[in-house]
DNA sequence: TCTAATAGTTGCAGTATGCAAGTAAAAATA
DNA sequence: TATTTTTACTTGCATACTGCAACTATTAGA
């Protein structure tokens, strides 16, 4: 059997090149880590930032700062909750909402390209092997924390 | 058909959470770029500077800070090539080797544990896919530059 | 009521990043 | 051969990301 570190490794290094080339949108030049907080935010119903944080695996502190960024261009509001003072509800502006859509449509356009290179039996075997990958490293104690 | 994009922006989470768990050799504490950079000097025959960022999509000036730093680590090494001057042939130190090797061995039992939570069929089968979906990013146009 | 825990922020220091501009060597051109 | 262009790599700089420690404010627990 071949080597799964080298398939692994190649494959992380691919997606994440994916990754980088998604997050310009008109005016807006965001970083992938931006553009993953955005899509988590508007995935989730009233989050929390914890929750958010928690769910990309990113640092509070860091997190904390990453949001203070998304709120000065316009992209993501801060509610503090009624129910516990402490706590902070984020949502996506009109704004934050149009950048995350614009960036889900240039990834799913980016996502067929590179499917069109399989054909359709390939495409739908490729796509439940996935799946299952995620779900193993869901149940996985050595990877990967955020618990979805 | 499933979201293609919350597969892949869930998978290339977890793949990075899986990468981190996996760069503490020893007291050796290197970052994730550091451990892609060993990997691919290990892999190829007297890689120039070049090559390696290339192959890995890192801007040569970043890289060259990179190697700097590796160097003084005493992980790698820099020999001028003897055809061509401005060339530094990169190569590991005997305690790069077994630090990309220890790396290389624990990624693998990373891998194992969460190949465990499928049966046969299924790694297989996952396995085969990740080698199409490799295969078709490298024939895509968006996706992605390293030339492997 | 007093203490402990939680949500989030800020200070700081170290690291990563990439553009512009540099050096030195090789290749191309005249 | 002499001159220009290209290539391989390095350095300066300015910016961004990162995470620990320490902080405030609020809530939960004893």
């Amino acid at each position: 059997m071949e080597n799964k570190r080298e398939i692994f490794h190649v494959l992380t290094r691919r997606l994440g090149l994916l990754d980088k080339n998604c997050c310009a949108v008109g005016n807006f030049e965001i970083s992938i880590v931006q553009s993953h907080i955005l899509y988590e935010i508007d995935k989730h119903f009233e989050p929390s930032m914890q929750q958010i944080a928690e769910i990309l695996a990113i640092d509070i502190t860091t997190f904390s700062r990453q949001i203070q960024t998304l709120v000065k261009m316009d992209l993501v509001k801060k509610t503090p909750s009624t129910i516990d003072k402490r706590v902070s509800i984020l949502s996506l502006t009109v704004q934050g909402k149009f950048v995350a859509t614009n960036i889900d449509h240039s990834m799913n356009a980016y996502l067929d390209e590179v499917f069109s290179h399989l054909n359709e039996f390939e495409r739908e075997t490729v796509l439940r092997s996935l799946q299952l990958l995620n779900e193993a490293m869901s149940k996985s104690s050595v990877c990967c924390k955020p618990l979805y």
